[in-house]
DNA sequence: ATATTTATGATTGAATATTTCATTATAGTG
DNA sequence: CACTATAATGAAATATTCAATCATAAATAT
């Protein structure tokens, strides 16, 4: 290789950088600073893109919506083969918040899309301990977003341990949207993280209404930390009817039961 | 005009939202949503482009950053004046974090360069009420990142209320940067906001050396909200050296000087 | 009714992107 | 140390997209 002054990385690394500073890059400026062919300003501004760091424009690069520090934003809709089921799950759950309402959302896919279908309302009050959440609502000034503290779990962007729960503690809400992995007559709502499970007990402790949110995926099924009962929740939203035994419990037990395709 | 299915301002609006929900559109999905021709599509994008909408791409557009619902991020445009300074800054005060340290950030510019600095260094814990910082240090995983609870302002990521206030008072923290913007011998450190104040004065309390990070614009200036006195420092980080008679002061209440041109 | 303005679609030359292949440096192997 | 394999790069050919221009038809004004 013909390596002029650094390395490949370095190189997409300080483009990375002016695009971040600059907000967009053309391509002539990268041949230009870098001393490289064309080609290879292309092929590091697609290598970039394809990081999801950098969009490219006819001529060159630009700052994405949604990087924060030049680091994507992750639960973009693409990547979730469960989109459409989950989307109608989050349309629905929206549509049972009203102006003045202080909600509460876990992190998850289904809450994010549920905080997203929250986006443009106005009068609202977000409790979250996903920071993805929070980014996506403060972008509007009419959502007033509170997050939980805590220790930052990188992978999925959620606030959790010991000090996510004395932030709860001091708060309380109306309504909680709470993503689980398993949902079972038996076991009830559960995750499976331990750390996940608490911080959602802990919140639903603060909570007047949750409701567990889920694909039909997940029922019937039981991850490894139980979060609640089925008698603890306030209701369930899910893309398919339940099973009749399911939902007699669910009734005899006052669960309220909300299907998308009702 | 050959008005088919709505003005023109109708399908700018439409292609706006669908952006704005989706991220970006293609200039085929254009042509095929509004039945027009690709010359028509163009133009439309065009127009949105001029306004500052959407920011156009290879065969389509895409949703700009500079834009978060019709408001601009300030962080990032503030972060191009004096970067040569403040990365110096930041560097210095990198060099001042040991192994094993539990280091506070502040939200602000200089303080997330900081926080790049440190990006890749082992067995450390930051503590910080800004989001971005959090998210910045989190790609690292020998980086502990706790973030504090709170309100989120969106305009510069800042977490602060009482919900801050309460989640440090659980935190121990070694040796805090704090950003500020102003710095004068009688007023101490101040900053525009007195929510910053605040949650900058509480992290205070939690730590034991306190270092003030600011390039020269910010000395001998005051601003509305006085966060500690001189006296309350440890330490500050400038890019100049500082007027004889406010050397003399901080030396005579032992305040740490670190000039980065030194 | 006629003229003017505006939005649109089509066409063409220019700019940009993608693909492919040859070259050279680096890293690894015996 | 030579040899190979791999990765990065540059160059050229091809394909795509864009920008500019012009003609036409609808809406508006006179």
């Amino acid at each position: 290789m013909r390596e002029r002054n650094g390395s490949k990385e370095e190189r997409q690394e300080q483009i990375l950088d002016y695009i971040l500073q600059h907000g967009s890059i053309s391509l002539q400026e990268v041949v230009l600073q870098f001393e490289c062919s064309e080609a290879t300003a292309r092929r590091d501004l697609e290598a970039l893109e394809k990081a999801g760091k950098v969009i490219r424009t006819m001529g060159g690069g630009a700052k994405p919506a949604g990087l924060v520090s030049g680091r994507e934003i992750p639960f973009h809709e693409k990547q979730n083969k469960l989109y459409r089921e989950k989307e109608s799950i989050a349309q629905l759950a929206a549509s049972l918040v009203e102006e003045g309402d202080v909600i509460g959302l876990t992190g998850g896919t289904t809450t994010y899309l549920i905080a997203r279908a929250l986006k443009n309302r106005r009068n609202i009050t977000v409790v979250t301990n996903a920071v993805n959440i929070a980014m996506e609502l403060s972008e509007n000034e009419d959502v007033q977003v509170v997050l939980t503290g805590g220790m930052l779990r990188s992978k999925n962007f959620e606030l959790c341990g010991p000090l996510a729960e004395r932030t709860l503690e001091a708060l309380n809400i109306h309504t909680m949207f709470m993503g689980i992995d398993g949902f079972s007559v038996e076991q009830g709502v559960s995750t499976y993280s331990e750390l996940e499970a608490n911080t959602a007990k802990m919140m639903m402790k603060r909570t007047e209404r949750t409701i567990a949110v889920f694909d039909h995926t997940k029922a019937g099924r039981n991850s490894l930390f139980q979060v609640a009962p089925v008698t603890a929740l306030y209701g369930i939203i899910t893309d398919e009817e339940p099973g009749e035994e399911l939902r007699e419990r669910l009734t005899k037990e006052q669960v309220k039961v909300f299907v998308t395709s009702d």
